[in-house]
DNA sequence: CTAAATCCTG
DNA sequence: CAGGATTTAG
């Protein structure tokens, strides 16, 4: 009865299966499989050249390639967006072209960049040129149109350096694998080839290598003349080799495997330990397996250690700011948000009229008298949420993730609930939350990469690096104790994180939802503590 | 339909 | 962390 004939849902679920082992049974498919790989290879290969180009005009080598194949590098980018809700795994292969990009736009400027664009364009005016010299044999073309392909990816010994290269191509596990194969099935081509041929290949992967090399030479130089302080790191980018970004990212990689929880170190006071590895079971056998995945399978990796990197590591840095990296630019001190204390005049109107946003809005504007700003302080009763009330919420966070408007209501006894408070206040858990589980799943990630098996290995204690960034998100000024029911609930967290990746259950789009329902009947009392003060302080004495 | 959750983005 | 978009439970 149970036939997976019957169920469509199962479909996309058995897919999953042949995850790293290629199939021996069928040799149709793995031969299409191969056929695919060559085809995104060109694909990537495309996209990069592109991208290089900044996208005003059309693809150099359109004439070489043929339009299928441009069609594919286009779908690949459009799937992307679409698979964007749907799956995550993705995501994460372009969040480091993301933050590349990200940092191209925050050390170069503009006008630098149109510099930059107007030299690429004469370079690839140049290679059409040489294309076109070449490709008027109309017969030509469909040999050139494989060499080209390949001559950037595998064929090319002096491109890039293998190290290099992995780092640069290499998009995920299953492409790699293939790789071996897919440069057999080439190398037979190319001696199949006439000498005539060969030579006419050969020069024009020769004309190809000096483009790009050029262009990479120049985006370097104006880098290293934009920031000195990287000169004495890359002395000069030595023109002719091979673009040192391949050798940065892989030591970029390196450097990041050996310690891979992030260590702010330029913070004063911080509640650092020296991380302490003894006693936190997450780095137990860390030492140095060569970071085996490119860099973003380690995504922790390359969140600090810059000192000996280069300068694509450098740039990594600077991009990734936004997404997962809470550590760096957050002060210890706790930073005051601007937010808008309202007056008593507020507090008036309250009672004699439902204010509407736009009013509240208005009338938060308005210049608040010392005296007033007092007053409101202390008593009762707030329209708009403090940072205290922030805090506060924060710290309830230990005790619970999930908590019930009502909870809320009652907790925030001095707060008026509007449905937009609510919500606020909803939404803050909610980011909590958010932030909570990127943690987890970070670490979980990256101790499957280390080599731990045992999830029972994985137990956030107050040592752990996990804890020390949890901590600095929701107890900042470290003057809260935290309960030691909320270590227990990280750790099975990290663990239910840890065990469903181990299992391949995050290639489902919604894989975390039944983690989320574990965490979420984890909730705890909240101390009564917590109702009385609208501040914090007293629970920090206490 | 709303409320709330999550995801994504800035 | 806030806003917007999207999804989902009730």
């Amino acid at each position: 009865m149970c036939d997976q004939t019957v169920g469509p849902s199962n479909a996309p679920r058995d897919a999953f299966l042949p995850w790293h082992q290629p199939s021996v049974c069928d040799l149709d498919s793995s031969r299409q499989f191969q056929n695919e790989h060559l085809q995104a290879k060109r694909a990537r290969v495309e996209n990069i050249i592109q991208g290089m180009s900044t996208m005003p005009n059309p693809p150099i080598m359109s004439g070489a390639l043929g339009g299928s194949n441009q069609l594919r590098a286009q779908d690949v980018k459009v799937n992307c967006r679409e698979n964007k809700r749907k799956q995550k795994l993705p995501q994460q292969q372009n969040l480091q072209d993301a933050a590349l990009a990200r940092s191209g736009k925050s050390s170069i400027h503009a006008d630098e960049c149109f510099q930059l664009k107007k030299q690429l364009h004469v370079l690839q005016h140049q290679l059409k040129q040489i294309q076109e010299r070449f490709l008027q044999p109309e017969k030509t073309m469909d040999l050139v149109r494989g060499n080209i392909g390949q001559s950037l990816d595998s064929d090319n010994p002096t491109f890039v350096s293998d190290q290099g290269k992995d780092n640069l191509w290499r998009r995920t596990p299953q492409t790699q694998e293939s790789e071996s194969s897919d440069k057999e099935a080439e190398m037979v081509d190319f001696h199949a080839m006439t000498s005539e041929e060969r030579i006419l290949s050969d020069i024009l992967k020769h004309e190809l290598i000096q483009v790009v090399t050029q262009a990479v030479d120049s985006v370097m130089r104006k880098v290293l003349t934009k920031s000195p302080s990287l000169q004495t790191q890359v002395p000069t980018a030595a023109p002719g080799t091979q673009s040192c970004t391949g050798i940065e990212l892989a030591r970029a990689g390196q450097s990041g495997s050996h310690n891979w929880l992030p260590k702010v170190s330029s913070h004063k006071t911080s509640i650092e330990k020296p991380p302490d590895f003894s006693t936190c079971p997450l780095h137990s056998k860390i030492e140095r397996k060569p970071c085996q995945g490119p860099l973003m399978n380690c995504p922790l990796a390359t969140s600090t250690d810059v000192q000996g990197s280069g300068i694509l590591s450098q740039m990594l840095l600077c991009g990734q700011n936004g997404h997962w990296n809470s550590s760096p630019p957050e002060s210890l001190d706790t930073p005051i948000q601007p937010i808008k204390l309202k007056s008593s005049v507020m507090r008036h109107h309250r009672h004699s009229k439902p204010y509407k946003p736009a009013e509240m809005e208005h009338l938060a504007s308005l210049p608040v008298p010392n005296a007033e700003f007092t007053e409101t302080h202390s008593l009762l009763d707030t329209e708009t949420l403090t940072p205290g009330h922030l805090k506060k919420a924060k710290l309830m966070f230990f005790f619970s993730r999930y908590p019930a408007s009502s909870l809320l209501k009652a907790y925030f006894l001095d707060v008026q609930f509007t449905r937009c408070i609510t919500s606020q206040l909803i939404k803050w858990f909610s980011n909590f939350r958010e932030f909570y589980y990127i943690q987890m799943e970070k670490f979980a990630r990256q101790a499957i990469l280390e080599g731990i098996t045992n999830p029972s290995d994985l137990i956030v204690t107050r040592n752990s690096e996990l804890f020390r960034i949890l901590n600095i998100h929701y107890n900042k000024g470290n003057d809260f104790e935290v309960p030691d029911g909320f270590l227990d609930v990280a750790s099975l967290t990290l663990q239910e994180f840890f065990s469903a990746v181990m299992a391949g259950k995050d290639m489902d789009p919604s894989w975390k939802k039944p983690i989320y329902k574990i965490i979420s009947k984890l909730d705890r009392e909240i101390p009564d503590a917590f109702k009385s003060s609208s501040c914090p302080r007293e629970l920090i004495s206490s």
